[in-house]
DNA sequence: GTATCCACTTAGAATGCGTCAC
DNA sequence: GTGACGCATTCTAAGTGGATAC
């Protein structure tokens, strides 16, 4: 089915983030009343269904005898599932380490007593790792006996005993050396650890050990010098240091578009009152007779003092810098040292909510150690908050992979401190996740076929359920959670769609049944496609939308939870979500497959994975602004490669020449002379065909992100094998963050790997 | 059945920083 | 040595989906 993704150039050039489209901003501003009387909506919905279903009676026709041809696939279905349930066995030790020393300064990884707290996984009887069967390809490379394993693991302790002895020999995560925290010029190869090839916890146990070091605070508020002054209304007014910090995070912004809308300077100005002194309130009325100039100029110009510091300067802040990350960047867990993602506290500041954000501009407080929840082993060294403070909480919960949280005060969220995406934790999450969808692979047309079948259902919940099935299946559309009301952007996902957000087309542009969809989506990016759908699923919007309100829901039947319940009985742990990887992942195997040429050089074949790459983040709509500098650079490139034609057209003349020359002298020299610029010229075609595939490959990406699918859909592994086959080298496709990320596909996938 | 909470993934923008041309 | 540029990294908002309470 993926090649029958629909999405066309429309979907691309046409969106655009919410706030820069007039046209939606007048069609979405307006939605107070929107859902206010969505139960009501919803009975409504249903007392017409009944009316409503003889007029569907042409399709009834020949419902009975499609729904006998069809019929097979639930014995398919239960085939299915029972092969999917089968696991391997497998068993499981993983002794605690003795009290070792660590990269931190705080210098011990303690033992975990006898009488775990943590369950001992030694003595459990063969836990599983859950698997397909006949998913050959995805076994550890060797599966470990006991003594294999407690061989390997004395050896790594070992080796973690050298490596964790602190202030003799730090070893970062490049693998350099560092003494006292000064790095060394030469690196030394680092034994990645291989956590792929060992077991999983089951039973929701996420680790056994977990020491680490606490968040990084903000740095307090620094009072702005005497000179930089605070108007209001045209005078001088000295500001608390309350609401001067707030006002300084307005002026930060100045320049940002966030300050013009009306709705972020009334949250901004709301909140700010709230910091104000009483005097304060009185004086500042009206924000727009505030004036933060100098303040903004006084952050410019230190902006601009931070890049002209001097080389020592900004080598002592990065040493800094450097050493807070070693100290709080890495946790022990489980005998691993691993890298923390964001181990610094979220700084306050105003609410910069994306699209048309009702509480954007509101102030965003500051974290203090009392709202921080540490989360650690009972047995390890526990983070200490600052002097003279306490944490909220330090619980000791296994069960989670969050090393400390708090609750925001804007939407009343939580917030974590979790592990980065190299980390064990992360990696067999999103290795399992592909896994899923590769799962999804073997059953997808049965799935499909159920769902084609659910078209002509006489229930009309299930006919809902089938068409929204099709979308998150055809156009990889999100879920589409239901979301509160006035509490965030106003978007959608497939299954709260509004009728609104659908026009239908019984012809356009030559063809039938067509579907346009206008909404927008996650992060208020604009979803827009004319999509040609089957006569059925016409039919059926044609119902769903009858009587309805524009305001009203699509699929007032249905809401994510009935869909991935019903997404759980196809196959196990399916959910919408998978759609997504499953169709991403496909469409670049196909792709690449499709478009490859093996007698390409490697800049070709680059575009060719690029272009591969593109065309899943066309399908999942992964738009971006246009960079600021892209003309601009577009013009730099094009005047290089015009440039490099007038360097080419010179060496070709000069190779004539020197041919001409040789024909006459018929001597060594002369022939030597024309190999090299024989030479020459090629190299200088090399260098112009690469810099006209760099500006193909740049005028095409100009509106696409391509990052996000290949960071989050695309199994890693097709790449890895692709690179392999075709003797790619793997830095072209990945950087070092996105191998470190992927080293587990990298080292399991071989050339002949496919999805 | 529905609302809410919680934990986690996915997302684009902002910022940082290394590289290259001059 | 410097500044422009573009890629890498960081930041944090905005989703998904499972668990739980009512």
């Amino acid at each position: 089915m993926s090649g029958d993704h629909s999405h066309n150039d429309s979907q691309i050039d046409s969106g655009s983030r919410h706030n820069d489209s007039h046209k939606h901003k007048d069609k979405y501003k307006d939605k107070e009343h929107k859902h206010k009387d969505h139960k009501k909506d919803k009975e409504r919905e249903k007392s017409k269904y009944s009316n409503s279903e003889h007029r569907d009676s042409s399709d009834k026709k020949h419902r009975d005898k499609e729904r006998l041809k069809l019929k097979d696939g639930s014995s398919d279905k239960q085939k299915d599932k029972h092969k999917e349930k089968k696991k391997e066995e497998r068993s499981f030790d993983d002794k605690p380490k003795k009290e070792k020393e660590n990269g931190f300064e705080s210098p011990f990884i303690k033992s975990e007593p006898e009488n775990n707290f943590y369950h001992s996984l030694k003595h459990e009887k063969s836990l599983k790792r859950e698997r397909d069967d006949d998913d050959a390809e995805f076994k550890p490379k060797k599966i470990k006996t006991e003594n294999d394993r407690s061989e390997k693991k004395a050896k790594k302790r070992k080796q973690e005993e050298e490596d964790i002895k602190p202030k003799k020999k730090i070893k970062n995560k490049k693998g350099e050396v560092a003494t006292d925290g000064k790095k060394k010029g030469k690196k030394e190869p680092e034994e990645k650890w291989k956590w792929w090839e060992e077991e999983r916890y089951t039973d929701g146990v996420k680790w056994k050990f977990l020491e680490h070091k606490g968040p990084v605070f903000a740095p307090p508020y620094d009072p702005l010098p005497s000179n930089v002054k605070f108007y209001y209304d045209g005078k001088h007014m000295k500001l608390s240091s309350t609401a001067e910090e707030v006002a300084t995070f307005f002026a930060k912004m100045l320049d940002h578009e966030y300050t013009t809308k009306e709705v972020f300077r009334k949250n901004f100005y709301k909140d700010w009152r709230k910091e104000m002194t009483s005097e304060e309130k009185s004086k500042i009325t009206d924000l727009n007779k505030c004036d933060f100039s100098e303040m903004s100029e006084y952050f410019k110009a230190q902006s601009e003092a931070r890049k002209a510091m001097t080389k020592e300067d900004k080598q002592k802040i990065k040493e800094e810098n450097e050493r807070i990350l070693q100290e709080y960047g890495f946790c022990i867990m489980d005998n691993h040292k691993e890298r923390i993602a964001n181990f610094r506290i979220e700084p306050p500041g105003l609410f910069r909510g994306r699209g048309d954000h009702p509480k954007m501009g509101m102030l965003k407080r500051r974290i203090r150690p009392e709202d921080i929840i540490v989360n650690c082993s009972k047995d390890s060294k526990h983070p200490k908050p600052p002097p003279g403070t306490k944490w909220k909480e330090v619980r000791h919960d296994n069960k989670v992979t969050w090393l400390v949280s708090w609750t925001e005060n804007i939407q009343g969220s939580i917030k974590y401190i979790m592990l980065n995406p190299s980390s064990r934790i992360k990696g067999e999450k999103d290795w399992q996740k592909y896994e899923t969808a590769r799962r999804l692979k073997k059953c997808v047309e049965r799935i499909r076929a159920q769902y084609r079948d659910d078209w002509k259902s006489k229930e009309m919940r299930i006919r809902q359920r089938a068409v929204a099935l099709y979308f998150i299946d055809k156009l990889a559309l999100r879920a589409g959670n239901e979301k509160e009301e006035g509490e965030t952007a106003d978007t959608v996902g497939c299954c709260s769609l509004r009728v609104e957000h659908l026009t239908l087309h019984q012809e356009m542009d030559g063809q039938e049944y067509v579907v346009e969809f206008d909404f927008l989506g996650k992060d208020s990016i604009r979803y827009y496609n004319k999509v040609p759908v089957e006569k059925r699923v016409f039919k059926n919007l044609q119902l769903f939308m009858e009587d309805k309100e524009p305001e009203d829901d699509l699929f007032d039947r249905l809401n994510t939870s009935i869909l991935n319940k019903h997404l759980q009985e196809l196959m196990d742990g399916l959910t919408a979500k998978v759609f997504r990887t499953y169709n991403a992942s496909i469409t670049l195997q196909q792709q690449l497959n499709e478009i490859t040429n093996s007698e390409d050089n490697v800049p070709a074949k680059i575009l060719s994975y690029n272009r591969a790459n593109r065309a899943v983040a066309i399908l999942c709509n992964h738009q971006r602004a246009p960079p600021k500098t892209f003309e601009k650079s577009m013009q730099n490139l094009q005047t290089k490669i015009d440039a490099k034609k007038e360097q080419l057209a010179d060496a070709k003349r000069e190779l004539k020449s020197a041919k001409a020359d040789a024909k006459v002298r018929r001597d060594e020299k002369s022939k030597k002379a024309v190999e090299s610029k024989k030479k020459a010229v090629q190299r200088i075609e090399e260098q112009l065909m690469k810099l006209e595939v760099q500006a193909t490959d740049r005028e095409e990406n100009k509106q696409i992100a391509l990052g996000t699918s290949k960071l989050n859909y695309l199994d890693p592994r097709i790449s890895i094998a692709w690179c392999k086959k075709f003797g790619i080298p793997i830095e072209k496709i990945y950087n070092k963050t996105q191998r470190e990320k992927f080293a587990w596909a990298i080292d399991m996938a071989e050339k002949d790997f496919q999805f």
